[in-house]
DNA sequence: ACTGGATGTCCGCACAATGGACAATTCGGG
DNA sequence: CCCGAATTGTCCATTGTGCGGACATCCAGT
């Protein structure tokens, strides 16, 4: 058997599984059974008994042409009831939808959440040049990530500190960056005289970023980032392209936010408030 | 006990279960276990389990000063990576089977996707004159086929330039094709000039192809192109025979999307239906 | 104090989910 | 054209896992 993997007391391994399985789909437009079964790191048998079962709930179908498998319009049932925060739907979304139209290339937002950098929303499907699909909800590693970079960079100081701390805790290789303090002083230092950070080829080893913070009085809501393929285009010719539509992004958000169309609890620590009480462990 | 009336075969129970659950949650802002359990007509036990499952994995958060569960914004990576190609099966492949159906040569749809021209859907198992089958799932290079070269001539300039700019740093020499702007230019202008792009056996030295765009609101949502033995027509032939229908079938399928017989529902739609549900018997 | 409804947890049992193994098929390439 | 490698699909013995009845607790209403 394949030995427990360290998971949580109390848990329903299958439908684990199962959602594993459907995030992954979300990485592949189309997938066949074995594609799946290594993202996943699941027995192929195993793979297939889960599809089947999402097939007949109708949330993904079987591409007859293709032999492969795909999501179903049904999977818009699991997430539509989402509410997500004002400021990203109403503000921030159309924003970067203009971006996106002008300079062909994706952006996202992510926002700081439980130690790592949570994909609020992106423009990937709009973008003809993405390659990255399904990234909205996932979670990204902070010192890896462009965003998650500018985000520590732009921190209040005791915020820094308290979340590096935090990261040299934990358990992933990808937080381990932040072991060399020296070094990492360095980066963040630079970063906060650019005005913005980067990425090469970290997550994907075909794309690239920039990122930079999104600012409203000393508080860092989250950062947005360009994303490219990065054969594509070399860094100093992005950031020559990039960061003044980036910065003017990011300085539309901010006015657009601060103009307060948004709702009134955008008061005092807007980062916050989304979640009543996050209740975690 | 539940009655498991039309039971299915291969199905893993805590996993319909679950997504059952998932799908509750979508339908109330918040929601206590036994609002759920009512919902669902789940165990109670049961329902603390699966929900338990989905805290630990992050798609649900406990509301500690409201004592409900509410979806996490984690959530939007189970349906993110879903894009709405129904217009494809829907609306175009119909369309196209009429197409051949008179005409009898075969017709395909590709769309753009990562630098390639990704072949949608054909009509060849319905055409007797086809020599290509299997080809529904293939990648063809951008500038070496009649759908590629109608694609990026008619789309929006700051698209059409990024992706040449891609093509350039390609390995294949089939992209290379794009080295020279001059000639291109050329090319590019005279297939809008005439509304349609021609390939003359570069796929397969035995066929030769035309292709006309699919363009919605300045958007160009992929090409239609036919496909003929290249020693049963002349170009000349072909065109004189084929451009008129194209063009229609081309029409037709815009028209019939923007009628939207397929729900072209933004967001929120009430897509979150039929869900089959656990007693569905 | 009593009642009815809701919340949370336990734990032994049955069987549902598991995955190793094998057969069939496709692919590629020499 | 033939062969080995990789992929696809299915079977079924085994046991670990998900199940849910039962119990304890809490709280609001009367």
């Amino acid at each position: 058997m394949a030995t427990r993997g360290g998971q949580e007391r109390g848990s329903v391994r299958s439908l684990e599984r199962g959602l594993a399985l459907l995030v992954a789909m979300n990485r592949r437009k189309r997938a066949s059974v074995m594609e799946l079964a290594r993202d996943t790191r699941l027995p192929r048998p195993t793979v297939y008994r889960l599809l089947e079962t999402l097939r007949q709930a109708g949330f993904v179908a079987y591409g007859s042409s293709t032999d492969r498998f795909q999501l179903a319009p049904q999977v818009r049932a699991l997430s539509d009831g989402f509410a997500d925060d004002e400021w990203i739907t109403e503000i921030a979304s159309p924003l970067m939808a203009e971006f996106t139209r002008e300079l062909v290339w994706p952006v996202a937002l992510m926002t700081f959440d439980e130690g790592t950098m949570l994909v609020r929303e992106t423009t990937h499907q709009a973008s003809r040049l993405s390659i990255d699909s399904g990234m909205v909800g996932r979670r990204l590693p902070m010192l890896r990530t462009a965003a998650g970079r500018a985000f520590l960079a732009f921190a209040p100081d005791n915020e820094r500190g308290a979340i590096l701390e935090l990261l040299n805790h934990s358990r992933s290789t990808d937080d381990r960056y932040a072991q060399g303090t020296q070094r990492l002083n360095v980066m963040i230092k630079a970063i906060r005289a650019k005005g913005y950070a980067t990425q090469e080829r970290e997550i994907n080893p075909r794309t690239s970023g920039i990122a930079v913070p999104i600012r409203v009085d000393e508080r860092v809501l989250g950062s947005i980032s360009v994303i490219w393929i990065a054969s594509a285009l070399t860094m100093d010719e992005a950031l020559h392209r990039f960061i003044k539509p980036l910065v003017h992004l990011s300085g539309r958000i901010i006015t657009a936010m601060r103009n307060g169309s948004v709702l009134t609890s955008a008061r005092g620590g807007a980062a916050t408030e989304r979640f009543p009480g996050i209740a975690r462990g």
